[in-house]
DNA sequence: CTGTTAGCGCATTCAA
DNA sequence: TTGAATGCGCTAACAG
């Protein structure tokens, strides 16, 4: 079975190809009775122009690429669902890429989507700066961010409050007594976790509590090294985790935590991916949250309010955050005016996952 | 700025576009000086051959679809990177869509996804006879089914098995001494949710136990028609679960089996995102889990051994399932010999949200 | 061993 | 108001 083209439609309507193409593209007038000819022939053929032959023509391919870490983590899922519902009402196409945080994944996508003539590209970056980014701007595609922010590349960013977000959750802790506050925080290369740990510092500073270094540790996983953890020596990983990103080392993370002589009555865990290995180990070490220490998690789930105990989190607007990155996109393929948008809202839930510290707990 | 084309590339190299078409693809012999010559000239323009102009002329595009109802479903989103995991591998690039089990988008999709010349569709589709579907096939466009089959298409099918885990998961209640079941189930024209119904009522035959029909409700959303639920009087639905597909409706669907005047010991629920409506509607009556009703469900998350209580589910194997679609995928499309696959293994993980019941709740 | 050229299916310029 | 012809960037005969 052989494609019907542009040509069969034509000659089926008894008109020129560039009859066909302009009543099917609205580009030229065409007289009433011609147009209804041509309107006849596509559906009798049931005709479909082929947007690849499109595509060589005008250099306008319909398609846009969406790089992520992993659409796996429930965050990146809510905004991919709301990047390919906005695209797809404007007539793009998503094609999604998932890349581990890992650069030189991300730079074959980039050099691969480059060749396919996408016509836009919607990045979650890796931490470090990529020439290949560099390439796909200097090329004029149109790029938006999402979530965070790649070194050295200047295009548009649509982000959510993360400072203040973080500034909020430990704000709230503080509220309710705690003092010694740990944070399993992600890769320091990625700009949301430095926000985070920049709002937590800054909570702390303006209740006039003194950081200490040792409460904050990172369990982002180190790309290409998903082997080197540590496990620690009495708690083993649960076989199912091993798979899951950053979780594993949020897992140690925590222990690492607990294991000090003067352990927090409170943990900010900086996303839910890591949420999840530090819910684990508490959990292994019998230890009662809230009760024995506080848990509040930036970024919610679906599933949060059913956690033993309900998840206290920092809610943010992912679904909305997929759909204006891909608006924003949009307008930057279409040459219309784009301005940068203030950081999106965040929201605190407070659930059950908190509450005063339990001086007992303290020090062992 | 104007992209480099082979021209340029034969043309520094000093050989015709052939030549330098020939060493990209390594397909006819080439002098291994005049190869040097064109991959030096390849490497100092950065040239990438331009995947639309190969397709046009190929007839290939690299390209996959993938269309399922909605990506942000776990399962589904583990499927997906899978699929995409798998296809990068061989070269293939991942377009993805979600129908909402709403044939006309899925016709849609269809359509578009015919026009971009795509090599394969990766489709889990929605329950009803498709013409666009048949059309597809009968253009040869090869195609996988994943995790369920439309009526009337003749292809492949990557599937779980269903109507064993179903029945395991219903034996495990009986053994408990289960005798009411209750089942939320979801739409009757999507092939697993038919085999999980005969997977219930094969364990319940084989039991002896006869069904109670007024104990199966279901859930499934309503295409198109979202808003028809009558919410329970009661209970109205928690704001924050009203976006999430067929959990409302299981909502209901449990209150409704909750208000019977001899209400199931036991629920068995057909998937995930149900069992999220489900747990929802058992907290606000204050029902505790297992104590006053068992809940069993079809299809694991990797936070259901956090919730309260974890929860004890049939567990399938996701990610694989996507990896071995895309992977019979890749076979048929370069005519490679396929044979179809027996379904995947699926394992009952048992956990604490079921127990004996307790024979007080059973009449109010 | 390599070059020339037609053609993939469309949009578009130039004519008419 | 419409048609003929060119070219988008590449592959694949065909020719040499």
């Amino acid at each position: 079975m052989t494609r019907v083209s542009i040509k069969d439609v034509a000659q089926r309507a008894g008109v020129s190809t560039a009859t066909v193409s302009h009543v099917l593209n609205d580009t030229r007038f065409v007289r009433e009775e011609t147009r209804q000819k041509v309107q006849e022939a596509v559906d009798a053929l049931q005709y479909q122009p082929s947007v690849i032959a499109r595509g060589l023509a005008t250099n306008a391919t319909q398609t846009i690429g969406l790089i992520v870490s992993d659409i796996t983590n429930p965050f990146f899922t809510a905004v991919a669902r709301g990047v390919e519902d906005e695209l797809n009402q404007h007539g793009y196409h998503t094609i999604f890429c998932n890349t581990d945080e890992d650069h030189g994944r991300q730079d074959d996508y980039l050099r691969l989507l480059f060749a396919r003539h996408i016509d836009g590209l919607l990045i979650a970056p890796a931490g470090t700066r990529s020439d290949e980014l560099t390439r796909m701007a200097a090329a004029n595609i149109p790029i938006v961010q999402l979530d965070r922010a790649a070194p050295g590349l200047d295009s548009l960013l649509v982000e959510v409050d993360n400072e203040g977000g973080a500034y909020q959750a430990i704000n709230y802790l503080i509220s309710l007594g705690h003092r010694r506050i740990g944070v399993v925080r992600g890769l320091e290369t990625i700009t949301t976790q430095k926000a985070r740990v920049a709002g937590y510092r800054r909570a702390m500073a303006d209740a006039g509590l003194l950081v200490d270094e040792s409460l904050i540790v990172r369990a982002g996983r180190r790309p290409n090294n998903n082997r080197s953890l540590t496990p620690h020596p009495d708690y083993p990983m649960p076989a199912r985790l091993t798979n899951l990103q950053m979780t594993p080392n949020a897992f140690h993370g925590l222990h690492e935590l607990l294991d000090l002589p003067n352990r927090p009555t409170a943990i900010f865990v900086t996303n839910n991916q890591m949420t999840l290995g530090v819910l684990h180990a508490l959990k292994e070490r019998n230890l009662r949250c809230p009760k024995d220490v506080s848990v509040i998690s930036f970024d919610d789930l679906d599933w949060a309010p059913l956690f033993s105990p309900p998840l206290t989190v920092v809610s943010q607007p992912t679904y909305e955050l997929g759909v204006i990155a891909a608006r924003q996109l949009v307008r930057l393929i279409r040459n219309e005016p784009v301005e940068p948008l203030a950081p999106l809202p965040v929201k605190l839930l407070s659930r059950e996952s908190c509450c005063a510290p339990n001086d007992d707990t303290t020090g062992h």
